[in-house]
DNA sequence: CGCATGTCAGGCGAACTGATATAC
DNA sequence: CGTATATCAGTTGGCCTGACATGC
């Protein structure tokens, strides 16, 4: 094998948001039935790690990887269900912190320990070397240089419809 | 460094999606340019390489990763735009092939063209052999085992709301 | 008849843009 | 004043479930 084999270039985004799903059709079921959405479950995970002292709306988008009108919107539904409360800052009345409830703390324990758990059958499949490995290229991948700007050619990209 | 540092385990998910985010944000200028969205260039994309012959939707509902009732409306929409063609089978009417037309193939072309060369840039920056070793291990992810149902615990998922 | 293919119907959470109140 | 934070308003494309028409 390996006998100069002409080197193909793969669909990466296809292949990293098959390999995401593959992960959260694993994790998906539990946090259906606790009635989360993949995004809601994002910004529990995020103010489980601030359980302290909460996290500023701006801020928890940012961790959670959310626009921030989206977010204003999960946070009223997630308020509502009693996972999050939000209150203004006193010393700057722009901002809100935003804190899980006892409630969405608990539930986002009992979430972590069971995806715990399957890191370390994940852990166990791919070892933790390749595992490593590959939180490296993944890092290395985000870390790219955000926009060349590509001017390699003139690339006309006048609208064709 | 690497002092027998503790096995921190990431966020698997996130960073699937942000590494993918990193590499759209890239070619999604040029997709928009065009009108297409991330979904109709996944369709595109696939249609192009079964040019000849087209291919079922079903077929394509698969390799594209799309589900049956979103591609449905999609292709709708890509053929008011011009961009493919639906004939039912004339063999078993249940089927119907979709193939990319003229101006969808040119516009496959081109992006493909471009996206190309993201690629280079790509294996620049990694290294082939960094490349190649993403590839190996997104498809070790992607072919986990489909769903242990996980007995390890009882893990009672009771409603909590 | 049962099974498969594709579509329809409909509701939904979230992406995204652009404008807006409020406070610094 | 200009800037920053958060929200509002509204459109959109696609996810997803369940039912359905049709043809094998």
């Amino acid at each position: 094998m390996l006998r100069a084999a002409p080197f193909a270039h793969r669909n990466l985004p296809l292949l990293l948001l098959k390999a995401r799903e593959a992960l959260m059709q694993h994790r998906r079921p539990a946090l259906r039935a606790h009635g989360l959405s993949d995004q809601q479950w994002r910004v529990l995970r995020v103010l489980r790690e601030h359980a302290d002292d909460g996290l500023e709306t701006g801020q928890l988008a940012e961790r959670a990887y959310i626009l921030g009108p989206s977010l204003t919107g999960m946070l009223a539904r997630m308020e509502r269900d009693g996972l999050v409360t939000r209150q203004r800052s006193a010393a700057d009345a722009r901002r809100s912190l935003v804190r899980a409830t006892r409630q969405g703390r608990a539930l986002a324990d009992k979430l972590s320990a069971s995806i715990e758990a399957q890191y370390e059958d994940l852990a166990g499949h791919l070892g933790r070397a390749r595992l490593t490995q590959l939180y490296g290229l993944l890092d290395e991948l985000i870390a790219l240089p955000p926009h060349e700007d590509v001017p390699t050619q003139s690339e006309d990209l006048e609208s064709v419809r």
